[in-house]
DNA sequence: TGTGCGAATGATAATCGTTCTTATTTGCAT
DNA sequence: ATGCAAATAAGAACGATTATCATTCGCACA
């Protein structure tokens, strides 16, 4: 059911919190979520776990590369799994849930830009944010 | 000097400290202030106005539609001057210094994208970081 | 040109997300 | 089993931003 391999592997030591995490990551409906989220979503399943050892974790994730950080409007981080591509997100107005696509179109405009400008590109983010076009929104909160 | 009607028509009473934070923006070399930049640079002109009322002052002209503000990695909010054309940023590496681009291509993809998914775009920030290529970093911070 | 009132201000406290500190506990090699 | 470095939990501290509130100011009107 865990993966101490993964923590291992990342030069973590293999704690409870830490795998915690990584379950709840690789077992919760929603990709995306933030620390509030963690570690309310522990707490509920009975865990025993600090906010701060939750950003911790979170933070030594995703420098192990395990996790990706993303800043969407709003102030806080939110992390998802590490599936290896990038990707860019729509975040849904009316419900937060968040989608992901990925355009090689408007990948490749992003370097010929840059470079057009004399940039080498090191990261970059392409947030939209919009309203979903069925009646009721379908996708739950 | 001032514009006192920029005010008025937004319906913003027109009080020293607004004309100054508008003042600022229309005639500081960096398009791109946070709160914290234009507090500083209005107290070292030797103005006396609170950290508060930049801070309101700001919502208030981006609600008015006079300014927009950008969310970039770092935490803090930074505004420009609204010139009413959108368009997108990079932000160098080394300087934080903001170069703005534009690129007709990627917007349209964007909503290609966008209407595949079932959405209807109301917003969207794409940031590239990037190191400048030249030398020596060009941009003053 | 005063005068009054509601809006705007500045000082400071409060809030929010996040990080730091520290004493205690834990994983794990021995 | 045992020891020790690494990890934890709790709470203090932090930086950016917002709220509170008593004082001051812009401005319509007399």
């Amino acid at each position: 059911m865990h993966q101490p391999e993964h923590l291992k592997s990342a030069g973590l030591k293999s704690t409870l919190p830490r795998l915690k995490v990584l379950d709840l990551f690789e077992n919760s409906k929603e990709r995306h979520l933030s620390a509030e989220d963690v570690y309310k979503q522990l707490l509920g399943s009975g865990e025993d776990v600090g906010l701060a050892t939750v950003y911790r974790v979170l933070t030594q994730f995703e420098q192990a590369g395990l996790l990706v950080r993303h800043h969407f409007e709003g102030g806080k981080s939110v992390f998802e799994l590490n599936k290896g591509e990038h990707h860019d997100h729509i975040v849904c107005l009316q419900c937060n849930h968040v989608e992901e696509f990925f355009d090689t179109a408007i990948e490749a405009r992003q370097e010929k830009v840059a470079t057009a400008l004399g940039f080498t590109i090191r990261d970059h983010s392409l947030h939209i944010y919009a309203d979903c076009t069925k009646k009721k929104c379908p996708h739950k909160r």
